[in-house]
DNA sequence: CTGTTAGCGCGTTCAT
DNA sequence: ATGAACGCGCTAACAG
């Protein structure tokens, strides 16, 4: 590494000390405006760079932001953290991307390293991993780094959120099947401690409650985010005396499996049996045929995220306000839901 | 944020120095087995945790390197991220990705930032973006920080690279359309300042001059990599007055497109005309048309830029040695190409 | 084996 | 308006 220039190399120039330096270089009020221009120019001349490491080292900030989230291949996780840095970036922050793979030792090493790295706070999506976590979270609560939940988030006390309406949404795209007409709908769960897909269980649940259809357990199944889980599952669907005639699934890519393993037993979609997923990812507007989704506004998301941690950040730290932030999902019906005709231009 | 503890509160609960405390944490081999046991005791006990941003200061080293791609939100460019994490995270460092979107801005910015944030490295995958951002790698060269491409490369001397051979990839893919009885294949490229996109170009061309077909250049396309992008271009070609009966694309999603272009048209796939894209996406194997592509080996492909990074960083400084990598590609054949019922069990 | 000292690069008193 | 001096937390050189 070629020796970086510092402020000492300036002011040794300029004849005059480190300190006129760094204040002038930060806008301190009482420097000459001679003097600002001066070292201004002549850092511009010796490629000065302010060393950051140094910077955060002295002020206890490194404008690093670690964001967790279980994969980053999903459109979805992708899209909020764009939205993220949307946020971050113009305020100068640095975000550091940690994929926990849904590994309960990836997530506190995660969370850990982040905290050696001496990041300004953590944005998180908890993953499904099922040890117990919570200590990692609460030892973060102590240091008093500002921890932000999205998406998938725990319930403990003090740590700000920003979340869709799961509950909403599930039960908008139940109520969408039911008003198609089908009547014996079944539910693609996952792990039910998290708290989102517990939500799209109790908002399916509610719609069909208040359709007055009966409520059947056996038509729920927990499953994993994964395509080739969703053609297993509807596998044993399929083969159930009385078979579902609709599907209503907490992930698209159990969504999609579900379809494949439908049109491999030579059956209609959505005539003999109708399929709507969750999330809104790409692919389900792309399919030929079209898969109805609840969309999350993940980008939106991201963004709220980095809003609320800005706001904790720059707050007074004594005050803790734990805010928590709902958005309204929204159903994109398309062909794999639809007998009509109708559908949106996608 | 609480005040943490550092080696001198250690020290001082046990009356030795800060410098012992050090030692004794870093495994030096000229401390009492004694003294190192007490020290590594309490340290626990006080929840002492190394501050990496000292230590970086100290020396000069961050353990951060930054990754920059166009966008994570496609299974590929996720999976080299994955693939250099893997690499990466044993030896201790974090990763820090960064987007460009394709925008000359972001790309350089990226890189300033980057190296504001003191990371030992970086490994990049350029954009498309038009301007001259050469001088930013030069900049880099000139400050000794490790740089590495992979799969979008530019021919920098001195900066090694991770590249598949794309010309091989897109000769076989032709290859294979010929073999299939195509004779008027188009191809879908994209911007050819990429070399990557040159050299699939080339390698189309080469693959139609060898068998003895006649050259069009009429039939090769330069578009984006969208999908959207993909059934406009594939609308031009469906309404040549000698329209094609392939489409060998340089990429998936173009390739999918263009799919939908020629259902649209009321075509058969890929009995009225074939198609194979590039890069072999989760998606061209999930629909219900399956799409052949050219596989990349993409975490492959992370591993061995992570890999180069690591040489590169540890061998001594002065020795510059400029490595390129060049993987082969994979053709993975699919319905939308194979008018026979073969196919590979996906 | 361990203490002393010094410095990484910067910002911040406290003087002047 | 500027200089001198100190400290952030850690490690390395030099003692002893």
């Amino acid at each position: 590494m070629k020796k970086k220039t510092t402020i000492y190399d300036i002011a040794k120039k300029l004849n005059i000390t480190a300190a006129t330096v760094s204040r002038a270089l930060n806008g301190n009020s009482k420097i000459s405006e001679a003097t600002r221009k001066l070292v201004a120019e002549t850092a511009k001349e010796m490629n000065y760079e302010q060393n950051k490491l140094a910077q955060a080292l002295k002020s206890g900030k490194s404008y690093n932001v670690g964001v967790i989230v279980p994969r980053i291949d999903s459109n979805f996780f992708a899209s909020i953290i764009r939205g993220i840095e949307e946020e971050l970036y113009p305020q100068g922050y640095h975000v550091i991307i940690c994929q926990t793979h849904d590994q309960e030792a990836l997530e506190t090493g995660n969370i850990n390293s982040l905290l050696n790295a001496q990041v300004d706070g953590i944005l998180m999506s908890v993953s499904n991993a099922k040890g117990d976590s919570d200590t990692s979270f609460n030892a973060l609560l102590k240091k008093n780094v500002p921890l932000i939940f999205f998406d998938r988030k725990k319930e403990i006390k003090g740590i700000s959120s920003v979340t869709i309406d799961d509950f909403k949404g599930a039960y908008e795209a139940t109520k969408h099947l039911i008003d198609q007409g089908y009547r014996r709908i079944a539910h693609l769960s996952n792990d039910r401690s998290l708290l989102i897909f517990k939500n799209r269980y109790l908002g399916y649940r509610q719609a069909i409650l208040d359709s007055g259809l009966e409520f059947d357990e056996n038509l729920v199944i927990e499953t994993h985010s994964k395509v080739l889980e969703g053609r297993k599952t509807m596998k044993k669907l399929l083969n159930f005396e009385n078979r579902p005639d609709a599907i209503f699934s907490a992930s698209d890519f159990t969504a999609l499996g579900a379809i494949q393993e439908i049109k491999a037993h030579g059956l209609k979609i959505p005539e003999d049996i109708s399929v709507v997923g969750f999330s809104n990812e790409p692919f389900t507007r792309f399919m030929e045929l079209s898969i109805t989704s609840v969309d999350q506004s993940p980008i939106e998301m991201g963004r709220l995220a980095a809003q609320v941690f800005l706001e904790e950040v720059n707050n007074d730290k004594r005050i803790k306000s734990e805010k928590q932030v709902v958005l309204t999902p929204e159903l994109i019906i398309r062909k794999s839901s639809l007998k009509s005709q109708i559908l949106d231009k996608a």
